[in-house]
DNA sequence: GAATTTTTGATGTACGTAAATCAGAAATTA
DNA sequence: TAATTTCTGATTTACGTACATCAAAAATTC
């Protein structure tokens, strides 16, 4: 049998309330005391029962996600599997709140962290806009104690408990590898569509996309960055104006949001580019099946979402997380291993 | 505040005692009261706390593992994660057995099944050997109650309740694009390299590979398949074989075990050519780095142990599971994106 | 050494459910 | 209707932990 409360008092030559005082860090116990018993519980291998504890405390977790508003197919993702969760609330005792902030504005997202702060929540989950001033929230508060996770996109210069994402640079690597290979000995120069500079995720996508191809693949030459805002009429304008200036582009990286606009572009183009882009939507993947697009590099977000919210509940009860159970894979999708369709997907008017 | 018990009798106007008969469906409730106390429960929209009711209970859950014995880094990865879900088990409620058997052996794995059957435990997993035999194992099994799980192999022709495993067709489908892409124009027939037809993994894996190269790159011959059995010996003596009989071999997919053997065989093989294997080992990994392999399909072992787990859980105790965090991703990796190398990777002398 | 403060023990209640017992009520059978 | 069987209610204990209260013991201060 697991050792329990109980068995620290006997073990230690205490009584139960002492336990219990060690035990949830409670004032009133003499230092020699407080070690005997840490002793005791060190020796039987105490563990506490965290469905006990919960059960006890009545604890809920409430929670909050703030992430970027707007007509974006995989953020909108992210926030029907972050209702998803909602639903399961009553089995995990979570209480989620969500905020949409105008995407790419740091300020915006700021004052949400300030205000989500004041309600003080048991954590906060958020798309991270990469900036000083969001990073100062965050560190505020973690001093304060509340365990902030960031979500697909990382914040440089905090110290933010986890990162729920990919290995964005592996991705960009990844999809030059693939884009090198893929494209063989066909000529031709590669455009590359990003959303903003100003994220993270959007930034190191580029930078081992760069990588590889000038390593493993010298002579291939990429153009200048369009950067589409994840807006899909700008990537439409942004795709087909590189196409005109460039009829002999061999191969495009879409490596942001925005991708209903690229396949609009793409469908009138009177060349054939090798595309990769990321973020398996109701779009890519159709686009994938028409073989518009060669190949799709995905973060699940329903996996993204639910190891955020584990990582918070484990943080805010001070434990340790399964460090392989957390870590967000990158799929890669070929038209031949595309998932079977789910009511889970998001809606194709999205 | 969530109804618990005591609202469920208060609003069928029944004591607590016959709230928990119907609950817990023991007898001695007249119809009429139990739809009564149904509908109450209905209406109000219980939810069973299952922490409460397991701490109540005591609960733990006897589960069993059985998968192949002998010398297969894949299956002592897996082994390895058993053994760390056997670490958490005081968390987790949980009491694991493992339970090896000779692999690719239909009769060993069906007294292995009714052996663990006598225990009775809470749930199984297996890897299964697809055979009618092991099938029948299995139905009594579910008709007696205990719930099943097929891990990393399917069983055909049995009433399993779930599969944590991979879509091996969708995965040989994947080989198929990518081989076929990454061969490009380059002449030469393709070996395939499996362990054994007995099991529905390779067979599947098998027929997606040929069936993507057959329909969009026709023209590319399929060598007749080399079964080495997951042994890294045979594997070693029937690649250098086809390389010997056929030196124009262009590619080599190999859709087992015993990828040691096949490495070995590379290092010393004249022609360079471009190999796509399964599963992320210590030796497999090596040689994608050293551009031995040029492309991993992996199925993450800690993912489907711990989702075998989940699911058991939950069917031992009647409950739902999430299918989209149950479902068990294809990894594709290529040396660009592969994952820090750690703790829990299996040891380099496996 | 008395008065004070700090530390410890003993005890009870609570969380939501499971499970058991026993008495009493209702339904069924004779 | 009486005797029997079947249902139902009331109550208690338990699971492992949290948390509060009050008394008693020990340590500290003056």
């Amino acid at each position: 049998m697991r050792p329990t409360v109980h068995d620290i008092a006997a073990a230690a030559g205490v009584s139960l309330a002492t336990v219990d005082r060690v035990l949830n860090l409670r004032p009133g116990v003499r230092t020699v005391t407080r070690e005997k018993v840490e002793k005791a519980i060190e020796r039987i291998g105490y563990i506490r029962d965290v469905a006990a504890a919960n059960l006890a405390k009545s604890r809920i977790y409430p929670l909050v996600f703030i992430l970027p508003a707007g007509d974006n197919s995989f953020m909108r993702g992210l926030e029907a599997e972050i209702r998803a969760a909602i639903e399961r609330s009553a089995f995990e005792r979570t209480q989620i709140s969500i905020v949409t902030v105008p995407a790419f504005d740091a300020p915006a997202l700021q004052a949400a962290l300030e205000e989500a702060h004041a309600i003080r929540p048991a954590g906060i989950a958020v798309v991270a806009v990469d900036s000083p001033e969001v990073a100062a929230s965050v560190n505020r508060l973690r001093d304060d104690g509340i365990p902030v996770v960031t979500l697909v996109s990382d914040l440089s210069g905090s110290n933010r408990d986890h990162f729920a994402g990919v290995d964005n640079t592996a991705a960009g690597r990844t999809a030059g590898n693939l884009m090198g290979r893929f494209l063989g000995e066909r000529p031709g120069p590669v455009a590359v569509l990003a959303g903003s500079m100003l994220v993270r995720d959007h930034r190191e996508r580029l930078e081992g996309f760069r990588a590889v191809l000038d390593a493993e693949f010298p002579g291939r030459t990429i153009l200048p960055v369009l950067e589409g805002h994840d807006d899909p009429t700008e990537a439409e304008r942004l795709v087909r104006g590189a196409l005109e200036t460039h009829p002999d582009i061999a191969g495009i990286y879409s490596l942001g949001a925005g991708n209903r606009g690229l396949i609009t572009a793409l469908k009138t183009s009177p060349s054939k580019p090798c595309v990769i882009a990321h973020e398996l939507t109701p779009h890519t993947r159709r686009a994938l099946q028409d073989s518009l697009i060669d190949a799709v590099l995905n973060q699940d977000a329903g996996h993204e979402v639910r190891s955020a919210i584990r990582v918070l509940k484990a943080k805010a009860d001070g434990l340790a997380v399964i460090g392989a159970q957390e870590r967000i894979r990158i799929d890669i999708f070929l038209k031949d291993n595309l998932p079977f369709d789910e009511a889970r997907t998001p809606r194709e008017d999205l």
